[in-house]
DNA sequence: CGCCAGCTTGAATCTACTCAAATCTTGTGG
DNA sequence: CCACAAGATTTGAGTAGATTCAAGCTGGCG
């Protein structure tokens, strides 16, 4: 089994907070303990007991939450080097269901008990997971269907940065347009026109599980998106 | 000054974790310290370093977004009980900005290192604070406009109750129309619209400040919502 | 080759928005 | 107690943005 990018969550942890010698033994011990799970595979339930929090290394996953008729919403995206069901404390529960988007490899969460620079990186990986909880209110609440996708497709550019598996102007992107959809309340129909709008309007390139964005500086700026305001500075 | 119920915030931090003698008095302690700000006061600004997180005595906040274009939105509601500006760890800035919606008394949040089960009922405070976020993009990403108001209306039921400030059946109520629309990212008209359709329904009562709903297990089940589900059973 | 998932297209419909004006409330000062 | 102003709610008509449904297309893979 081929691993990609080993070092990618360690490297956004150790951006987040300086980490010691004793986190980044425990990080690359938890990960040479890696699982692998194929796409659509139920990481977590909501309202189950959490059997240990885990830890992303390489593939994208999801909170979800399906409605009785069958409507589907994805809550919010997970990356590699983000926490599955990593709770401050006593928290048994999930608060939400999980599932893998992609093929992923994930490996149980070190304790964060090994280090307090762990401890530190972990409590700040939370606070970030807030701040992208709100941007998703605030795109699903009062951004047109156009917006939503810019502003999403610079937040994904922006965290995947932070792990290093991003150029200056594009990245992998796995998503399908219904994918896409479930996550920014729109139809797959509709998204799909949107994307060809902005192609057209020279805004970006997607094809071949690529996406690039022709100017994501100017592109920001006419959304007037502040980057996230990262609280590690 | 009159202050109200000041023992409501006291019967949520309780309901969420037994506390115990010190818990009790560092609360009873605090809440004698309480400020009060008028409607449209910022409590917390984003990004801003917060000096000391609050706890809601009397009143409702919110957390907002402001666009560069004036559009808003109302990320999520502060109830009495709730904290405001606390981070599990060193975060020292504010996520996002904090209004108050009516006037509201709050005070210096206890130090949790007080007691044990006082940092237990802060946790599980904030577990509940992210499964209400959860809530409200899975509300904003597919729920009609009908939807969202009876949606919205029965999470604050079940949050004031909590509180015990919350009959079986109605509560008191004081958002406008303009600020419903805000939180549920719809237009003001639209509330107005809805409002009188779920009323003609009879689903709900509102006015003079109080919100009836006829028949909040009916409603809950008619839109397949399941009760919040809260992590400290 | 042919299947299947994902993508694209079109036409009709509907939900929610915009703009504008009228009405109702509430609190305040005369 | 009434007049008034400011804020909040209600109403109407026209429009825009997103959905629905249905069909056709494309590319990768067994």
């Amino acid at each position: 089994m081929k691993i990609g990018n080993v070092d990618a969550p360690f490297r956004r942890l150790n951006a987040l907070a300086q980490l010691d010698e004793a986190a980044t033994f425990a990080i690359l011990n938890s990960v040479s303990s890696a699982r692998h799970f194929g796409p659509h595979h139920q990481l977590l339930i909501e309202g189950h007991k959490i059997a240990c929090p885990l830890l992303i290394i390489e593939g994208w996953a999801a909170r979800v939450r399906v409605f009785a008729d069958g409507r589907r919403q994805l809550l919010s995206l997970l990356l590699p080097g983000d926490l599955i069901g990593f709770c401050g404390h006593s928290r048994p529960r999930a608060s939400s269901t999980v599932i893998s988007l992609t093929d992923l490899t994930a490996c149980i969460a070190p304790d964060p008990s090994v280090s307090p620079t762990l401890r530190e990186a972990y409590s700040i990986s939370s606070a970030l997971e807030e701040a992208y909880l709100l941007a998703q209110i605030a795109r699903l609440g009062r951004l047109s269907a156009h917006e939503r996708i810019c502003d999403l497709f610079l937040e994904l550019h922006e965290r995947l940065q932070l792990l290093g598996v991003a150029d200056h102007d594009s990245f992998k992107f796995p998503l399908t347009q219904e994918k896409m959809a479930d996550l920014l309340g729109l139809t797959s129909v509709h998204v799909n026109r949107m994307l060809q709008l902005a192609r057209k309007a020279g805004e970006l390139h997607l094809g071949a599980g690529r996406l690039t964005l022709n100017d994501p500086e100017m592109l920001a700026q006419k959304l007037g998106r502040p980057k996230t305001r990262v609280t590690f500075a």
